[in-house]
This record gives structure tokens, C-alpha cells and sequence, in this order.
DNA sequence: AAGGGAGGCAACCGCGTAGTA
DNA sequence: CTACTACGCGGTTGCCTCCCT
């Protein structure tokens, strides 16, 4: 069956011939799996994913279950067209806590972390690998005390912070970015409605 | 019209943490 | 207290699409 795709796809390390093996499988989620982890959480709730993944028949591993569903199954799931107020509340909310994006996640219904990372590396960190000049040399010259943004944890375990995280939104010449979500289409696209609004509660 | 590069995003990986035996 | 398991999170990767030349 085809890949559901709407852009890209993840790591495609498909085992075309082992998967038949019961061998775990990796890469894009087919219309099929997805189909089948949808009804499967329908009925049985969410939670115990390594459970979910066995019961289920898909050759994926809990973890790739529990992400496929947060990220794109979920029926409240909101995708694409961030709008102006929150990108604004991301910046703040990433000002003040930093790379935590499922916190950051939390203060946005139906965004997810994933998406409000990937939104932030591609939309907002891009302004600001560009800063004006002016911004450059302020930023070059040590201002470790950068406008008081504390940017809390510096990424918990000590990972690698962005230089984007030393500019203060507040200073940045960020234009908000204008989304059409067109090109999006929700899970309700995919699933019948009588699926979604029928005999289940949203989960 | 074709080719190449950049952008966008789904999905994997590795690590940290919480819960349980 | 220790070991093990499951889950959650952040970082990274790689494919597809779009856009520019």
C-alpha cells in the first residue's frame, strides 16, 4: 500500500523482505498501520505501547506507536497553519523554558512537541542565523547576559544549545511567519467521520 | 524544461527518568 | 538498594517537494 505522504518522509530503512520475518519495521507508516494502531487505540485506550504495538499485529516497536499516534493520529491533533499568536507564544514560552518543547507543547491544544520543534528550527531559528548586522555584533561581542533571557536549563542534559537560543526574541527582527493550511489535511481527511464522532469519546 | 539547492516534516535514535519487582 | 522495563523527551537524519537559476 502507499505511504501516506503529504511531505517528507522519515529515515526510510524499510525491510521489505524481513519485515516479513516479524522482524521490526521501521520508516513512513502505511494508511494500513495506521488504520490498524487508530482502531486498536480506539478500543483499548492509549498507554502500554510495547502492549500496544504486540496486540496490535504492527512490527513496530512501542515507541514508534506512541509517536505515530501523539504526532499525527491523535484526533485533537492540530496540523499545520501555526498562527501569528502562537508562534508568538512559542517564542516566549522557548525564551523562558528553553529547548523543552513538550512543555512548550503543553501551552499549545492540538500542537506537538514535534511539530513546535520542527517549526522552530526551520522557521524561526532561520531568522535568526540571519540577524542584522548590527544584532551580529552585539551578540558577538560576549553579552552571555543576553537581554536576561535565561533560557532556564541550557538544554538539560548538557546538549549542545543553539546560538539562536542567545537572541532574545524580544531584539530579534522576527517576521511572523503566514502559514495557509491549504496543504493540510487533518486526520479527519483520512478516517470516515463516523469513525472519529461514533461510538468512542475523544480520547 | 531541467537541475540543483533549500526548506519542510515524519520518523528514528539515544539518553534520562519513573515505576515496579 | 539494585536491576529491569517502559515511557517520554530532545536531537538528528533523510526523503520529498518547492523554488530558483
Amino acid at each position: 500500500m502507499e505511504t501516506m505522504k503529504k511531505k517528507g518522509r522519515g529515515k526510510a530503512t524499510i525491510t521489505s523482505q524481513k519485515e516479513e520475518e516479524g522482524t521490526v519495521r521501521k520508516g513512513p507508516w502505511t494508511m494500513e498501520e495506521d488504520f490498524i494502531l487508530f482502531n486498536y487505540i480506539l478500543n483499548h485506550g492509549e498507554g502500554l505501547w510495547n502492549s500496544v504495538a504486540k496486540a496490535s499485529g504492527l512490527k513496530r516497536t512501542g515507541k514508534s506507536c506512541r509517536l505515530r499516534w501523539l504526532n499525527y493520529l491523535r484526533p485533537d491533533v492540530r496540523r499545520g497553519n501555526i498562527t501569528a499568536e502562537e508562534q508568538l507564544l512559542i517564542i516566549q514560552l522557548h525564551a523562558k523554558l528553553g529547548n523543552r518543547w513538550s512543555k512548550i507543547a503543553k501551552h499549545l491544544p492540538g500542537r506537538t512537541d514535534n511539530e513546535i520543534k520542527n517549526f522552530w528550527r526551520t522557521k524561526i531559528q532561520r531568522h535568526m542565523k540571519v540577524p542584522p548586522k548590527n544584532m551580529m555584533h552585539q551578540h558577538c561581542s560576549g553579552n552571555s547576559q543576553s537581554s536576561g533571557m535565561t533560557t532556564t536549563d541550557q538544554g538539560s542534559s548538557g546538549k549542545a544549545i543553539d546560538m539562536a537560543e542567545s537572541f532574545s526574541p524580544a531584539t530579534t527582527t522576527f517576521n511572523v511567519v503566514e502559514q495557509s493550511n491549504e496543504n493540510y489535511w487533518n486526520v479527519e481527511d483520512l478516517w470516515p467521520v463516523h469513525l472519529l464522532n461514533g461510538d468512542h469519546h475523544v480520547i
